[in-house]
DNA sequence: CATTAACATTGATGATTGTCAATTTGAACT
DNA sequence: AGTTCAAATTGACAATCATCAATGTTAATG
């Protein structure tokens, strides 16, 4: 069976009628597993909004390391319900935990997986923007 | 103006008829830029589904570095219109690059994002996949 | 206990997304 | 030139998503 790569080789295969074989792959390997790569792609789904992003940066950078969803309700220009709805989002993947003090809510990175998150926020933001 | 972290304590705010100031934010800081944030959730939302993530993982860890289209189609359950789709969602977001070499087409992660695009994978696919 | 304030939840709506079927593009070979 | 095959593109459709308006829940307060 021929590899395309290396289609300008001419091969010692006994060329049928149809030869040509298509792609034999280089790598038949496990890849990745579908329930693996479910997880990772919900992990990846909780980042892939700019207000979670922004959210996830104002608790990574803040004082105590936690906000509370007052404060983060101010920071953007929509509605509370959309913040809380954001929250959830983020809480379900594993990313922030809330922490009711008394009124209020108060939300922190995941305790144990602060350098991880962080390290992910750093790599994509380091992209430059495109002039 | 008292700050609901320390509202145990109490302040000598000459409280008024409405004193309860509600959320001092801790860092009215730049935050993220809505540029960036939206260029980062770009990003994310190209790896925020399993049959990328897979791709990807099937690039990364083949013996030249590449995958032609065929390949890649012949390792998933749907039709080649879809791995284009999901291929160019990828290449939008600067995530791979396509080489045409005759009649076929080889991905490979962008030249000098490597070490990059393996780092944010290996990150959340180090995550364990719960029992 | 009634009220108020912080946050969550529900339901509705317009926008986006993943997939397929059908078609098109473009290169290689006869 | 015509055929064949790899890959991209288009159009359609169901599913998911972000937002808002309205309502529910829970804790502090009078």
């Amino acid at each position: 069976m021929e590899r395309h790569e290396l289609k300008n080789v001419k091969t010692v295969t006994p060329v049928g009628e149809n030869d040509e074989a298509c792609c034999v792959p280089t790598l038949v390997e496990p890849a990745l597993g579908a329930k693996q790569a479910r997880k990772a792609a919900d992990i990846f789904n909780a980042l892939a909004d700019p207000t979670r992003l922004t959210i996830l940066s104002l608790i990574a950078r803040s004082e105590r390391g936690e906000a509370c969803v007052c404060d983060l309700t101010a920071s953007f220009n929509m509605g509370q319900p959309s913040i809380s709805h954001h929250l959830k989002i983020l809480k379900d993947a594993d990313l922030i935990q809330g922490d009711k003090r008394g009124k209020w809510v108060y939300y922190s990175l995941v305790t144990g997986r602060d350098e991880e998150i962080k390290g992910l926020l750093d790599t994509v933001l380091k992209i430059p923007v495109e002039v």
